[in-house]
DNA sequence: CGGTCGTTCTACAACGTTGCACACTAGCCG
DNA sequence: CGGCTAGTGTGCAACGTTGTAGAACGACCG
C-alpha cells in the first residue's frame, strides 16, 4: 500500500540501507547515487514511516506539554511559545490538558501516553510537594511553576516573590495606601499564590503600609469569573480600597469587570495591576498593567533544558533551576501611560540559574 | 532496559501473545490467567510500547489539529474543545501551528509529520479554492472554516451569512442606522470575511438601510491590534457611525479599545457586536455582544466525522458538510443587558447537514 | 609490493508488538 | 461414539526502519 524504503531501493537500484543512509544524511555516498535515490523518493512520493523509525531508534521526536487548560490565555500563549521553540529544533509537541485534576496530573506521569513521547514539560496545578515521589520516572521532565520543588527534574520558574513585591511597591509609589490582593489561597504553603502573596506582604512592609486581612481576597481558581466574584465580595463588604493587585491577569480582568459594573473608575479611584502580561492585558479597557514573567524565555528555556536531557548520555548532570528576568509593565490601569499610549516598563527583576543537588535540595540561597 | 511483553509473559508464566491478548481485552481468557498477567504487569510497571504497536497496527492513535495560532483565543478554545472531544474517544491530538503561512499549511498536508498521525482536522487560512488539489491525500481530513469548499473531505463550517445578517439586523433593530463593519477583506471571494460581509449587506438591505462604502473597515489579520487600527482609521476619517459589527471578537475588542481611547461611549454612542463568542467577550468592559457560532459543537462534530472516516473500511461514504446552530448573544455592548446581568440570546440561526457529491459539488441548495 | 586507510555500499539482525492460523480441551448433540 | 462448537492458549511471521559489522575498491605510504 504505502511506499516503503524497499520500493525506493528497488527503483534506484541500491540496497535498502543505502536509501536509509540517504534519508538520514549519511555522508559517505557518491553524489550520483544520492541523486538517484532522491529521484526515486520524489517519483514514488516516499515518506519515512515514523512508527518504524521510532521503534528502531527508541525515540519518537515528540515531547508532551501538560497544562491545565488551553482556554486560559496564559497557557495558550505558553503552548504557542513552546510549540514554536520545539519546532525550531525539529521536535513536535503533544499537548495534554489536565483540568488541574489530581488524577489527570498523575496520569501524565504514568499514564498510557507515557511511552508516546520522549520527555515532558509539566505545569502542575494539583500535585504538590508531597507528590515528589511520582516524579521519579524514566524519562526527562522539566517542571514549570512553583508547586513542586525538589523533584528530580529541571525547573523553570518565575521571579514570583520579587516581582509581586515590585508590583506592590509600584502601586504604593503611585500614592495608593489601601492595596487589595485578589487570588489568595488561604493556608497554602507552596505555589504561585503563596509566593506572590509573600511578595505582596514584603512590598507592603517595605512601603510602610499596614497589613489588613480584609484586603486579601480569596479566589481558588484563577479565572475571570472568580476574579470578578472576589472583587464583588470585597466591594459588598464595604472594604475601602484604592488599588488592587490581582495574582494573574484573568483575575485582574474579572476584577476590572466588577469594578466597572459598580461604576468605579480605574485608575481614578482604584489602580489595578495583574500578573502574566497576557495579550489580553494590552487590549483591556483600560489597558491593564501587569507583570511580565518572561513567558517566551520560559518556553524557550524549558524546551532547551528538556532536549538537552533527552540527548544526554551517561552521567546525569545536576538539576537546574532557571528564573528569567521579569518586568513590571505599566499601562492605563495604573495611570502609567495616557490612553492611546502603549506601555512603559517601570521595573525589572533580574533572574538567574542555580544548580540543585541530586538529592533535590537547592544549593543556592532562598 | 524497559519492560516488554516478554518480561511480563515470563513472570506470569504465559506466552507473549496471551499478554497481548490481556492488554487488548481479548475475551477468551480465563479469569485466573488474566489476573496473573495483570499482576505481573503491575509488578513490573509494564507499559505498552506505542511505537511497536503503531508499526504493527498501522495506526498511531493520533490526530493532527492544524490551526493558525494558539495565542488567538478562538483557536485556543477550539483546540481545548477538540482535545477534550478526542480524549473522550481515546485519541490524542497533536497541534500544528501554521501561522497562516502558505508554506506551513502546505506542509501540514504533505510534510514530514504526515505519517505521524491518522487524520487531520484543518483550519486553513492561507490556502484557497485553487489549492483543492493539495487536499487529495491518503489520510482522512476534516476541514474547518470557509476557505476551501469542494475538497474531497468532510467539512464543518458556520452559519456565516445567516448569522452575520442576524447580527446586523439586531443592531438595526436597536435603532442604529450607521452600522460600520470591521475586518473586511477587499476583493476576497471566499472565506469568513467575504461570507460575513455578504450577511452584513443582506442585513442592511432587509433593514432598508443604504450601503455606504465608508462604513467598511479593512483588516487583513483578525487581531486585536488590527481591529483597533481599523477603528481608529475610521474615526480619524470622521465617518459618522452609531454601531459596529466586527467580524470577530478580537477585532471587536481592539475596536472597543480604540473607541474607549477616543472617549466614545459603548453602547451609548456606538453599539458593538463581535463574532465567535470567545470567553474574553463575556468579561470585556463593557461585556461584548457576539455571535456564538457553536464552537463546542464544531469541535465535537469534527472529531466525530474524522474518527468515523479513520475507522471506515471499503466504500467511501459521500462527504458531508455540517453547520451547527448559531446564536446571537446580547450583552452590554449592544445594551441588551444592564451591567451586572450576564447575557441574553436574542436570536438563533438553525444549522444542518448536507451531503456532497464525490466530485466535490454540493448537492444541497446554496 | 604489502599493508593501511578512507570511501562507498551492503547483509543481517534486531526493535516490541499484533494478525493469523492452529492446537487442545471439554461439553454437547445426534 | 464421532463430530461440532465454544472456550483458552500458543507459535510464527510480519510491520518498516536503523545499528553493527564488514566487504570491496582504490589510493597512498614506507
Amino acid at each position: 500500500m504505502a511506499v516503503t524504503m524497499h520500493d525506493v531501493a528497488q527503483r534506484a537500484g541500491v540496497s535498502i540501507k543505502t536509501v536509509s543512509n540517504v534519508v538520514n544524511g549519511y555522508p559517505y555516498i557518491r553524489a550520483a547515487t544520492r541523486e538517484r535515490v532522491q529521484a526515486a523518493i520524489e517519483d514514488l512520493g516516499y515518506r519515512v514511516n515514523m512508527s518504524a523509525r521510532n521503534l528502531r531508534t527508541r525515540r519518537t521526536g515528540l515531547i508532551t506539554l501538560a497544562v491545565p487548560e488551553l482556554s486560559l490565555p496564559y497557557f495558550a500563549e505558553l503552548a504557542d511559545s513552546v510549540i514554536s521553540a520545539a519546532d525550531e529544533a525539529g521536535w513536535t509537541v503533544l499537548i495534554e490538558q489536565t483540568s488541574a485534576s489530581r488524577e489527570r496530573e498523575t496520569d501524565v506521569l504514568s499514564g498510557r501516553r507515557r511511552h508516546l513521547t520522549d520527555g515532558l514539560i509539566f505545569s502542575p496545578l494539583a500535585l504538590g510537594p508531597d507528590d515528589i515521589g511520582l516524579f521519579t520516572v524514566d524519562f526527562p521532565i522539566v517542571i514549570l511553576g512553583e508547586r513542586v520543588f525538589g523533584a528530580p527534574a529541571d525547573h523553570v520558574t518565575m521571579n514570583n516573590v520579587a516581582a509581586a513585591k515590585a508590583a506592590t511597591l509600584h502601586l504604593a509609589s503611585l500614592g495608593r495606601r489601601r492595596i487589595a490582593l485578589i487570588g489568595a489561597h488561604e493556608g497554602e504553603q507552596v505555589g504561585s499564590a503563596a509566593l506572590r502573596t509573600t511578595g505582596y506582604l514584603e512590598g507592603l512592609a517595605e512601603a510602610g503600609l499596614p497589613h489588613d486581612p480584609a484586603l486579601i481576597g480569596e479566589a481558588g481558581l484563577w479565572h475571570r469569573s472568580t476574579g470578578a466574584e472576589a472583587m464583588r465580595r470585597m466591594l459588598d463588604e464595604g472594604v475601602e480600597i484604592d488599588a488592587v493587585f490581582a495574582l494573574n491577569d484573568a483575575l485582574a480582568l474579572g476584577a476590572l469587570h466588577a469594578l466597572h459594573a459598580r461604576g468605579i473608575d480605574v485608575p481614578g479611584e482604584v489602580a489595578l495591576i495583574g500578573f502574566d502580561d497576557v495579550d489580553d492585558a494590552k487590549y483591556a479597557v483600560p489597558a491593564l498593567s501587569s507583570v511580565d514573567p518572561g513567558r517566551a524565555q520560559i518556553a524557550r528555556t524549558a524546551v532547551e533544558l528538556l532536549l538537552e536531557r533527552i540527548g544526554a548520555t551517561g552521567d546525569p548532570a545536576p538539576f537546574r533551576r532557571v528564573v528569567p528576568d521579569s518586568r513590571i509593565i505599566g499601562r492605563e490601569s495604573t495611570g502609567d501611560v495616557v490612553p492611546g499610549q502603549d506601555s512603559r516598563v517601570v521595573g525589572v527583576q533580574p533572574g538567574g540559574t542555580e544548580l540543585v543537588q541530586a538529592t533535590g535540595e537547592a544549593s543556592g540561597s532562598r
